[in-house]
DNA sequence: CATGAATGAGAGTTCATTCAT
DNA sequence: CATGAATGAACTCTCATTCAT
């Protein structure tokens, strides 16, 4: 099970997005970061700019920042919740590996982010983004290995650690691939000569 | 060696960069195009400021502007001149093709991006800023993508165009992974791995 | 239930001055027209810079921006609260004209722009400005040839509708021609002589 | 009979145009009047800019600061070029005065302004520029004015030369609204009426 | 002299963030 | 708390003028 890493966890920075103390704040939240998805997604991190973002929610500009301090906050926890959304299904992934084969198990994986659809662009958006601090980049990228590894130890539990780990660098960036595929031709017979080709590499793998 | 003085002899089109006439101006723009490269890299398209990337280049801001009339002309000129890079790579490749194993073919396919430190890490931030032009970006793509698909023709005779297409998508995108890779730890061994999946995945694929 | 937010719909198109929403606002929205009024006067809109303006108004530079987006928008509100004033200014004129002989009517009609003095120093830059759209400047023009036909039409009945805007042409351009003579010397005896010349001319109209 | 104020008059002052001293350059500095008279006739003085006018003249830019220092001394040398062309048109009328009937007089004072097309189009623009300075704008204006008194001067013999001048400031301006009617509908019936109106003014003057 | 690339102060405009209401 | 007007540093881009060639 996942315990969600909350934001009012490190409530003593004054930069980080504070948690809403009430029902209508929540669903206010939620209408921001639904809205921040969008506007990232469609204009990348430093094109979009706060008052769109508040527009977009429907809600004043200075509701925004009560909640998200600044732009960078409201990336930071954006970047947080894709995380544990994606941790979450890493999760179920690797609850079910007993239960699957290595093909369904490698298109679970690949389609992680491209079922995300907004989410996932939006999260590219702040991956690439060089205008978000590094360590929060970071903590995506390293929820996506180590929840991959495990899935991978799931599968193939005579793996080493660092064996796992490379192995999810791998499929992790293959991932990532997917996302930018949308833009090509061919995306589709692309993806699926992709996924051949991880499932044949993971075979492979211990021997 | 490569003399070519850059085909591109749009002069008609403002919003062109303009080419230097002078032996100075030419040691300039080499400069104001380097800087633009180390920029860009660092900040990304948007974070980037004219001001910095003049400063960078020791050249006051009327000096860009001279060459490059906005800021998406600067870009769209790197653009142009990493396709025309990366196409003379790919076609050296392509050439030597039968002097070559698979092994070192997909090693110097990977390596192209990779070899070009910060002009590849300029070119990702390009290439994936909403801000510039969709269809400059497409042009580099595209370029890759063929010039890719050359060198796999080169090698398997009988693979079709469609499907020369499909794996040079696979390629290409691997590629870019690789450069995502460096901010990955394990890298070395996960470019390793990578490399070995795509030899393996190429050897199969007419079969 | 929805209370309205301000009468002024024009969310839709930008570049259209947005209206204050406080009282401090709209303070600070007369002085920026009036110190636009005055550094249009004295420098013409191209010269003007918004800097200055905002400064003669002892306002923020983004201050400015908040309510005119442009400078276009700011000459054309300008040209729109002339356009009203000297509306209202011939329709007072219309309603006296019962009461009033031709000698005052002419009076009245040559001094509106001279009354106004600031403001109609501005109106002038701003319509003979090539940078201010050409159908900005129209309005005002037309406004003005329009209102003054309806006066003379109220002193005589029977001039026909296109006599009557010959003749609102001919005074029009009087009362700009009234605005240059400040710039002359014995600036006041050629008024005089104007005045006289407009009233013996439009006494033998109909005839 | 009129000498000319040539430019060279006052060589002394480092912001004169210099006049040229071979052939060529005499063509040269045509080019360059003629392509400014159009340039600054079209945008107005502000939005005008020196390399266009060079462009127009099909002339580089350092030949344009060859002959005229500044823009400024560009639109000097117009003006005064306007003044010496008006002069010489006001001359003309001077001494045809006394076989012309006042109908006519009136007539071709009027058509002056309107006979010289761009060029009076371009003399509007620079007299109306703020950023033109006012000692220059008064220059024009003064030649017309006197030029304009010696013609009524020489139908009237029997005017004051105070009474000349009143009288000639109003048909100046006249000349200048003239200018402005293209701009409006019914512009030649309102030519019309404006001339006769002048006539009638005119012939009961002295009494 | 002739040329046009070079220069940099300054223009219009934007937007993250604050704070009075 | 909620709101959105207010702020001003910073950004992209222009252009009159100079001066090396």
């Amino acid at each position: 099970m996942n315990f969600m890493k909350m934001a009012s966890q490190k409530s003593n920075d004054s930069h980080q997005a504070r948690a809403p103390k009430r029902e209508r704040g929540k669903a206010r939240v939620e209408a921001l970061l639904s809205a921040a998805t969008q506007v990232f997604a469609a204009k990348g991190f430093d094109a979009a700019t706060m008052t769109e973002i508040a527009g977009a929610a429907g809600a004043p500009i200075g509701s925004l920042y009560q909640f998200f301090p600044t732009k960078a906050a409201l990336a930071r926890t954006l970047l947080e919740r894709y995380g544990t959304h994606m941790s979450a299904h890493l999760s179920a992934i690797e609850q079910a590996v007993p239960t699957l084969s290595l093909d369904v198990i490698v298109a679970r994986l690949l389609g992680l982010l491209t079922s995300l659809a907004e989410e996932r662009r939006c999260a590219m958006a702040l991956l690439d983004a060089k205008s978000v601090p590094p360590e929060q980049r970071q903590t995506l990228r390293k929820g996506l290995r180590e929840g991959t590894a495990r899935v991978l130890v799931a599968y193939a539990p005579e793996l080493s650690a660092s064996e796992a780990e490379v192995a999810a660098v791998v499929v992790v960036n293959s991932m990532r691939a997917m996302v930018h595929l949308g833009e090509e031709r061919c995306a589709e017979q692309a993806r699926a000569q992709w996924q051949a080709m991880l499932v044949a590499h993971l075979r492979g793998l211990p021997g």
